[in-house]
DNA sequence: CACCCTATGCGAATTTTTTGCATAAAAACA
DNA sequence: TGTTTTTATGCAAAAAATTCGCATAGGGTG
């Protein structure tokens, strides 16, 4: 089914429910049964790449309209090495370009579709790193 | 300059000289200060994906003009599932499809994009083996 | 300043990776 | 096929990296 790793449930809690402050998201994680502290929850968001927009957590995403660039773009992660990214559809060259132009450090390699792009990168750390320059390049 | 990180130092030499079995890779790193075994050198060949071709080891890179077959082609892996390969533009469709059509086993699927291709491979051992496969097709 | 929220240095515990040894497996060659 | 050379790998110890909670520092807001 789901993936049950502290990661990725977050990521969803994040995305089903309005989350204003880690408290709150460890309250709910524990009713999800992972029982952990704000200490790890900061580093877990920063790992994911999470934002905070008008008080509230949001997963890496640029709304319609937000950017000049691109019409929409949302991230998530598939295991430690790659990133999909969604856009509208016939976005996804357009946006791949600028990913490509940027020349991320930590970037192994990029493909574009109609509208998903997936990054290769070499690991976690990268990953967490390049999600953030990605979004930087589009904000 | 350079990382001087033995995988590096290994693909130099590679590069640098005619090596036709571990043992003599193993004195030029020694040459190099780096002291180590015919085990860990084993290893290493098989982390860069390095290829023995005609009785010599080449990292896995076809450069320009060597193939009638792709303009040139690259070579990473980005963890244990993917293989990252790169073409100058325009041609990786044309090398994908000689990918697809030799059928290596092993091969889980490809994506082919402008001057890039994903290929998903099952894990590391798959990984090795199938990078050595790719690169024989173009040789 | 007082309060709330988030980030981080530190050390302990855990997990992962690396390494050499010995040896098995594979390849090369007679 | 038998012998030799070359390469791969199971195993266990060592080393390195990661995770985590605690305590606390830092940031922002009123």
């Amino acid at each position: 089914m789901l993936d049950h790793n502290r990661l990725s449930i977050i990521a969803e809690v994040i995305r089903g429910h309005k989350i204003g402050n880690q408290h709150d998201l460890k309250e709910h994680l524990k009713g999800r049964g992972f029982d952990t502290t704000q200490s790890s929850i900061s580093r877990d968001l920063k790992k994911l790449g999470v934002v905070k927009v008008d008080g509230y957590y949001k997963t890496p995403s640029i709304a319609p309209g937000e950017s000049s660039k691109v019409d929409r773009l949302d991230a998530t992660t598939a295991g430690d090495n790659l990133i999909v990214l969604k856009t509208g559809p016939g976005n996804a060259n357009r946006a791949g370009v600028i990913i490509d132009r940027a020349n991320i450090i930590g970037i192994l390699g990029t493909i574009a579709g109609d509208d998903t792009i997936f990054v290769a990168v070499a690991n976690r750390q990268t990953q967490a790193k390049v999600l953030r320059k990605i979004f930087a390049l589009f904000d």
